[in-house]
DNA sequence: ACATTTTATGCAAGCGTATGCAAACATGAC
DNA sequence: GTCATGTTTGCATACGCTTGCATAAAATGT
């Protein structure tokens, strides 16, 4: 019907409707001061015009942009998408736009957020990653809060939300000295990872704590259930130093460990070893593997990552804060059953 | 250092550089006419200043934000991440950025078209979701592509890219009855996805051909491992109408059912029951399902679908296209050995 | 009816950048 | 030293919206 090559902006609808454009704007802008009547006349001209607000031209005015930047690296990981859905919803009911990027190095990274501040950004969520101190002192100065997902950031004066690493770390090492396991093997993906490292400090205190206890061997840059698969193989090839009980850094490695001892190594999973795994991915609780795991409250660590930001951004006042929640151990059958406790008799 | 509140702009910098305000925007302008004197002047000004161009106020100036939206639907597809990964870092390269924003309903996927409308992004992305007709006009009218990933979308004169739904489903079938299956289970989770429609149409094309192949069975709203494992119990149970093959629209739902199989149905996979999935997700090619599934070239797709978007950026004028890409049978353990064709004799 | 308060509108000055145009400058040829 | 050519710079305006201030209109009170 028409073909106007332009789009319509405010005044346009202004000029339509008969008043001015400062009254349509108005018209558009939630509470503000306007008669029922020509909000109406306003909003009839609009519609003929297929016209909307352009938001760039708002954000410029208004200085804020209603945007937030979501930095995200760790693509892998086994709940990503879950994860992208959750934050994204919930910042859009907060009224917020998300901008995605992708990092893999900690260079881009930064390179990464320095974009995000052009875009003017009300806030930033970086999920697995750790920006530079110069980069967060950027953002400082600009008044622009950052909260970390999966990391913790107090040292860099962020807000950050994680898992309580370390006790579910001692939880783990406890609940399988309890199902007398004693020769624990660690396997993790990524030697740098902050959960993994303090989940391995924690095992340690425990074991040191325990005379017959001790960590038997460590591997790290396995990856994936391939890669837990070829590594089983390896470990039980060394006779002296078979541990009794894995623990692994994600349930896909473990998944692939637990078909390596079924079939050709002929392992007892788990008599003659524990399989623990961390995540609790779905393929975990299927019941061809019921594989022994962590369960990691993401929901509640992405609601409250949101709420923080939210907080930070309409009051830039506050001050950062570390949240860290409870992972849960859940026991399934490549675990011993845990023995009765004798509490439960009370 | 400085507590300076506000955010440094190119005046400030044109000042402390003793230049003007459009030589420094010129400064951050690649390819515009400045000398490399004064450049470096301003450079050294910006980063005293810790400035940064206002990306905003820039796309306001030049009409066009640089931005895409993307409009995700199906966070539960088994690549929802590695798709969003890809389709980040492939738009990244070309310079631009990209906003994400979740939809489940029609509804909210025409709301959330129009949002970016608002943002004045430069083109859209569509992942499994179809706008209705009026959103489209309006983008075309704001001469703002759109690329549907996942659909076909002509009839919306829009761009898009999805698989070849028929040819596969052909040869899904054709490839079962080389293996003497003939009586077809066909179990999909969403009924209303054109891709399970068009497979179901193509198997029943076939099976419309062959005087003793049929289509014994046909359920929807099976959705995901453990719905796929009480399912085969019920169809299993239906002793008069039991297939020799079952078509899933989903690995995971595939992967269910083999399970049902093995651990209390004891049916013989492949002999008794074939068992053919969509997707080829990890956890199919592990050696303990090893299963028969479909292979969908999504990184070629994504790339496919980036680059039409983009050209449809730089050209307004480009005539709408469809792309179909074709999937890949992978035949693994849950269906017969293919017979020796005699082609492999010449 | 008038004075007073409240509400609705218009005016105009930003927000931070890009860019056409004209003026200023540099470069080299003669 | 002059002129023509090409390169840099500044001026001024535009982009589409918000918002403080002032004014006009309507609502309220007496």
């Amino acid at each position: 019907m028409m073909t106007n090559r332009k789009r319509a902006n405010s005044l346009d609808v202004a000029a339509l409707a008969g008043v001015s454009q400062a009254t349509v704007s108005r018209a558009f802008t939630p509470g503000a001061s306007i008669s029922a009547k020509t909000k109406q006349k306003i909003e009839a001209a609009a519609t003929k015009l297929d016209y909307q607000p352009n938001i760039i031209a708002r954000s410029l005015s208004k200085r804020q942009s209603k945007l937030i930047g979501l930095l995200f690296t760790n693509w892998a990981h086994p709940k990503a998408a879950d994860l992208l859905k959750k934050i994204t919803e919930a910042l859009t009911d907060y009224g917020y736009k998300i901008i995605v990027q992708s990092a893999t190095s900690n260079h881009q990274t930064d390179d990464a957020l320095r974009d995000f501040l052009q875009y003017q950004v009300d806030g930033v969520m970086v999920f697995s990653a750790t920006p530079s101190s110069e980069v967060t002192t950027e953002y400082a100065r600009a008044r622009t809060p950052i909260v970390l997902l999966n990391r913790t950031g107090l040292a860099l004066n962020t807000s950050s939300v994680s898992i309580d690493a370390t006790a579910i770390g001692r939880h783990i090492a406890t609940s399988l000295l309890d199902q007398s396991y004693r020769r624990f093997a660690l396997i993790s993906a990524d030697p740098e990872s902050q959960i993994v490292i303090k989940i391995s400090k924690a095992v340690a205190s425990i074991t040191a704590e325990h005379p017959d206890a001790e960590i038997i061997c460590q591997r790290s840059g396995v990856d994936g259930y391939e890669a837990g698969f070829r590594e089983i193989s390896r470990i039980w090839g060394n006779q002296e130093a078979r541990p009794d009980a894995i623990i692994c850094s994600a349930d896909n490695t473990a998944l692939g460990i637990l078909a390596g001892c079924k079939q050709h190594l002929n392992i007892n999973v788990p008599d003659d070893l524990a399989v623990i795994g961390l995540g609790d991915i779905p393929p975990s609780g299927w019941k061809d593997h019921n594989l022994t795991t962590v369960k990691i409250p993401h929901d509640e660590m992405v609601s409250k990552a949101v709420e923080s930001l939210i907080a930070g951004i309409e009051d830039p006042s506050l001050e950062p804060l570390a949240f860290e929640f409870q992972a849960q151990l859940i026991l399934r059958g490549t675990t011993r059953p845990v023995p009765v406790s004798t509490e439960s008799l009370l």
